[in-house]
DNA sequence: GGCCTCACAGAACGATTGTTCTGTACCCTA
DNA sequence: TAGGGTACAGAACAATCGTTCTGTGAGGCC
C-alpha cells in the first residue's frame, strides 16, 4: 500500500518550517484527522517505511527518506522518487550531500568574477573545507592581503600560483609562502524571485 | 553572560544524529545534569539567544541560529559566528537558503553545457520550483521532446522562446504550446575531492 | 565567621503525551 | 440483504512531559 503523499508532505512543509515533528494531537490537525488512534496508524505506517523514526529517547523525528527530495530525471518518470545516477540513491538532505565534516566547513560568500568560466559566480556561496594544504588542481580559498582569494591551485617552474578563471585577471605568484584557508568542495547559488 | 558551547555543540550532535531536540531528562544525561530544573534553565537561555525555541504547539525544536554555518568573510575574523551580509543574519542550514515549499520542490541534474555562461556546468544539481508558468528572464526547466531542458524563458516577437547560455547553442522556438516544468531557485555543486 | 550568590539536586504537580480499546458510518462484495 | 473490511471518532489510561518550588553544598567577599 502506497504513502499517502498528502499527508506526508503536509509533515514535511512543517518540518521545514519548524524543524519539529509535532505531536500526535498537532499530527491530526494538521492532517483534518481529529482521532489521534488513526493519526498513530498512520504514523506507524510511515516508520515502516522509513519516513518516521524514533529517537533513542522514543521520541518522533524524521526517518532517512523523510528528507529525500525527488531528484528528476527525465519527464516521463516525474514525480516518481528515481535514484541518483551520481551515488546509486536518492539525494538526502542537501546539506548532507554538500558538506562531510561540519566542525571544518565554512562558507564563503564570493566576491567579483575571476571565476567565472568555472562557473562561480558573483554572490554564490562556497562550500570551503578548511584544511592547510592543496593538491595540484584543486580550487583554493587562499589568504592574501587579509582578504579571501578564491583561485585554482597551481604549480608554475617550481612556485605555487593562483590562477583565476577568467582571461581579464591576471595569475598570482605569491613571494613567500602562499596561506591557504581551504579547499572548495562544493557551491551554493540562490536565485532571486522575482 | 556567554552560552555554555560545549553544551549547545553535545545538543547539535544529537541533533544532527537524530533530528530531534530530545526531552528536558534527556538533555540532562547527555549534559550530565540530573535536575530537569536546572535543564530547564539552560534552555530557556538558548532559546532566548535564538538557539533553540518553540513550535507552535510548544514543542521544542532548533531555533534560526541553531543551524549556523561559519560565513567567514575575512580572514581576520575567520572563525567567529559572522552575520550575511546578504539577508542580515546568518546563513542557516543550506536546505533552508534553497528550499522554501519541500513539497513543491525538485533537484535536476544538468546534462551539458548550453548554459555554460550563466554558470550552470554539467553535472550541477538545479533546484527547481515547480509550477506551470515563469516570468520573463527566469531560467527555467521545460519539457521539450520528453527531455528535459534549462534554459532562459524570454520572449521574441510576441512568442515565447528558450535561450541557451552559450553561443554555441540555437535558441529553442517552440511551436505551439511551450510546457514548463518550474523555475530554478537555486544551484548545488559538489566539487570532486582528489 | 557570617552572608550571599551560584550551580545544581530532588520532589511535587497538573498538563500533555502516545497507546489501546470500543463505537460507528460508509462502502464493497456476495 | 447480510456481512465484512476500511476509515475514522471518541474516551480511558498510565507514562512522561515541562514547570515550579524547596533544599544544599561550595566558593567568594567583607
Amino acid at each position: 500500500m502506497p504513502v499517502d503523499a498528502s499527508y506526508l508532505s503536509k509533515l514535511q512543509d512543517y518540518y521545514a518550517k519548524h524543524n519539529v515533528i509535532p505531536s500526535y494531537a498537532t499530527i491530526g490537525k494538521l492532517w483534518g484527522i481529529s482521532a489521534k488512534s488513526w493519526v498513530a496508524n498512520y504514523v506507524s505506517r510511515f516508520k515502516e517505511e522509513g519516513y518516521l523514526k524514533l529517537a533513542p529517547d522514543r521520541r518522533l523525528g524524521p526517518g532517512p527518506r523523510f528528507f529525500e527530495r525527488r531528484l528528476a530525471r527525465s519527464p516521463i518518470r516525474a514525480g516518481l522518487p528515481d535514484p541518483d545516477p551520481e551515488n546509486g540513491y536518492d539525494v538526502v538532505t542537501i546539506d548532507n550531500y554538500l558538506v562531510k565534516q561540519p566542525s571544518r566547513t565554512s562558507l564563503i560568500r564570493v566576491k567579483g568574477d575571476s571565476m567565472m568560466d568555472a562557473g562561480i559566480l558573483e554572490g554564490d556561496l562556497i562550500v570551503v573545507e578548511q584544511q592547510p594544504t592543496a593538491n595540484i588542481g584543486d580550487i583554493v580559498v587562499a589568504i592574501v592581503d587579509d582578504e579571501f582569494t578564491i583561485k585554482y591551485f597551481e604549480r608554475e617552474r617550481g612556485n605555487f600560483v593562483l590562477r583565476p578563471a577568467n582571461k581579464a585577471y591576471p595569475v598570482l605568484r605569491p613571494k613567500g609562502k602562499l596561506e591557504i584557508f581551504g579547499v572548495m568542495v562544493g557551491l551554493v547559488r540562490r536565485v532571486a524571485r522575482r
